[in-house]
DNA sequence: CGCCCATTTGATGTTCTTCAAAAGGTGTGG
DNA sequence: CCACACCTTTTGAAGAACATCAAATGGGCG
């Protein structure tokens, strides 16, 4: 990975009520009364592929909606190992821990460029209080999140090495809208399934030659979805 | 597993106020008048050890807080395996998705002899948008939730079969007064740790051979704490 | 062009799974 | 009370899958 000098920019302040993805992101149901109420500022931010967000332990203040680009969190267990625990992308809210805990739980880490807008806890704390509708819209990003990350456990975490690497093509293929799908490094994919580069690697290529999938840019594949789909019966 | 008849008994109804774990449930930030308007009755219920609770994909009215006993829930591939992604004892939460979803993601089993309280989730819903403190609870339950999941993908989904049932123990023995560890069948420890049967039962023969774990009664385990949090490097 | 880093590939060894059989425990019925 | 059946656990042997170490390849960038 490139050192990253400048990983974070300031974008501006986010006009949440005119947001193009705003059916989509927490604040979707918020009155224009709770907007003004809303006295400080949403700040827009930046970060360049390979920049830190926030670290594992971090004093946890804000929320995180993603405008664009792709967020892993990573978890370290005590003997330096680091496993890949979730993949935020466009609409998805991250940090949500700091509504209740102190720090972080985990590092974030841009994997592309990617824009997000931070949200402040206590404004967010104070607005659900108020607006149920927020309430509720928070309950269903806890919800999502669990169920993610079981998802993770069952599919990512449960078989053999082609199996892993299949169910996570299909379910990247799943969030597109064509069969195609951006990948990351080798070393991402190995430490998301619990597996070595050198595995993830060797099964990319078996999967390449038996046609099931193609690269016609690098890490960007084309998947052929029904045929995966048969191999991990699905 | 042996077959039970009648896997569940009504036990009576929930006196809340009462309850002798009130300060760790769900309820215990209700006031009087919270109760007052409690017009429908908190059911109580006992599942023999192997009942199943719920199954996958049932219909999600209630949500259940246990008052005794040890329940897993257990999540299903397509080709049938099955990955145990939660284990819930004394004063824990479960089936939480009822509060956004139609139907239960897993399927819950007692794994031994449980008491549980059946919270109907439109009487939840209700309170909790009258009552903050609830709300705050049930978030921070939410949390935890995300946070056991979490810890199931670094910990137990991880690195080799002897570091995970190391990690497993020594979870276990957290979560208990002395140093002893209830622990189920050799099936459900494969099935929450991803390994076969036999690897689980083989690691726990080299444990007991090593000296760091010993059984004295049949599944009941004393554990050397320190060393084994020396194995695994914590 | 040459350097740096990620990826690929190879060879080897370990770990885990698989299939199979034996041992241990428990409950039932004779 | 013993014998038998049934189920779980243990153990063994063989093979497959994965990790590890090492080296080669290839792409991007100064």
């Amino acid at each position: 990975m490139k050192r990253v000098e400048v990983g974070e920019a300031w974008t501006g302040v986010a006009d949440c009520r005119h947001c193009v993805i705003r059916d989509a992101v927490l604040f979707s149901g918020l009155t224009e009364e709770d907007f003004s109420h809303l006295h400080r500022p949403i700040d827009q931010i930046t970060y360049r592929a390979g920049a830190r967000i926030y670290d594992t332990g971090d004093q946890a203040a804000t929320l995180f909606t993603i405008r664009s680009g792709l967020v892993k969190l990573t978890q370290y267990l005590p003997d330096g190992t680091a496993r890949i625990v979730r993949l935020l992308r466009k609409t998805d809210l991250f940090g949500l821990e700091a509504m209740i805990d102190e720090e972080y739980p985990h590092t974030a880490t841009a994997l592309r460029d990617t824009e997000v807008c931070r949200l402040p806890v206590d404004v967010v704390r104070t607005l659900s209080h108020a607006n149920s509708r927020l309430f509720n819209e928070l309950m269903t990003r806890w919800h999502h999140a669990v169920g993610t990350a079981d998802r993770w456990i069952t599919e990512f975490s449960t078989g053999s090495a082609r199996d892993r690497v299949v169910r996570l093509l299909l379910w990247l293929s799943e969030k597109e809208d064509d069969e195609r799908c951006e990948l990351f490094s080798r070393e991402d994919l190995g430490a998301l399934l619990g597996l070595t580069t050198e595995t993830a690697s060797r099964t990319m290529a078996e999967l390449k030659r038996k046609g099931f999938i193609s690269e016609p840019r690098p890490n960007q594949f084309l998947c052929d979805t029904p045929n995966l789909r048969r191999l991990v019966g699905m």
